[in-house]
DNA sequence: TCTTAAATACAACTAAGTTGCAAATATAGT
DNA sequence: ACTATATTTGCAACTTAGTTGTATTTAAGA
């Protein structure tokens, strides 16, 4: 079940994905958001913007939860996967649009690839 | 820093790699092992075990910590890089023997593709 | 304005993984 | 085989991401 009411704290944890086109940790935004806002109330309003197609999930290289915007889709249309790239260097995440071919796998049925890469960031080869 | 000694609780834990060839997450084998050895012992033993090349780690799909036998590694060259598949029914993860192809990304410097895939494994795709 | 279902704060909890330290033990040297 | 000692282990306490229950607050329709 997604959003319901449109609360000062829903606009603000939307804000924080219009602003900024990388992916945000959630610890990032609970700590961001500390003075605005309890954490569980971060992880529910995130869980349920994902319900409503506003932004997607996926796990960073520690195994911890990141949000990044969706682009174009809804509550009934999650058609948002794709890899995801943290820089072990300054530790951002964005998100990639390109297509990772995964071949066919005998004997089994692949329904989701879940692709984190790994390396250095464009500011980061820079220094 | 690996194993320098070969202990019970070595043996015991490396035997669980050899009768059974998926991935064990360290959850299942905590759990295991709980009357042999203390939780503490289990992951200071994988930990170094990955050290040695004996075994190596990656994340399930909860962010949990799964580990499975090397192949041919050593503790200088971890060469054992693989997708892993995940089955969504009853759990079981597996190693996969293929090359997923990963494209070069502009201004981007990839050093490590971490790919999990998920769907449906030979045994409950039957059921 | 009133009503009420949804949203929030807060505190308590869960569980994976880590750390510090004292006790136990594997192994090399004698 | 005995001893010395560095490694390993058990245990308890800790850390932290994430969840849950509940009383209170609030958005929004009537
Ligand atoms: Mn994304
Ligand atoms: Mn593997
Ligand atoms: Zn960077
Ligand atoms: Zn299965």
């Amino acid at each position: 079940m997604g959003i319901l009411r449109k609360t000062k704290s829903v606009e603000i944890v939307v804000k924080q994905f219009d602003k900024d086109s990388s992916a945000i940790s959630v610890i990032t935004l609970v700590e961001r958001l500390n003075s605005d806002m309890n954490k569980t109330t971060v992880y529910r309003i995130l869980n349920k913007l994902e319900d409503d197609g506003v932004v997607h999930s996926f796990l960073g290289k520690n195994g911890h939860k990141w949000y990044a915007k969706c682009n174009n889709c809804s509550s009934t249309k999650h058609h948002d996967v794709h890899p995801h790239f943290q820089c072990i260097t300054c530790g951002k995440v964005d998100c990639l649009d390109i297509n990772v071919h995964i071949p066919e796998i005998p004997n089994r049925n692949v329904e989701i690839a879940q692709v984190l890469l790994q390396g250095q960031c464009d500011a980061c080869i820079k220094n």
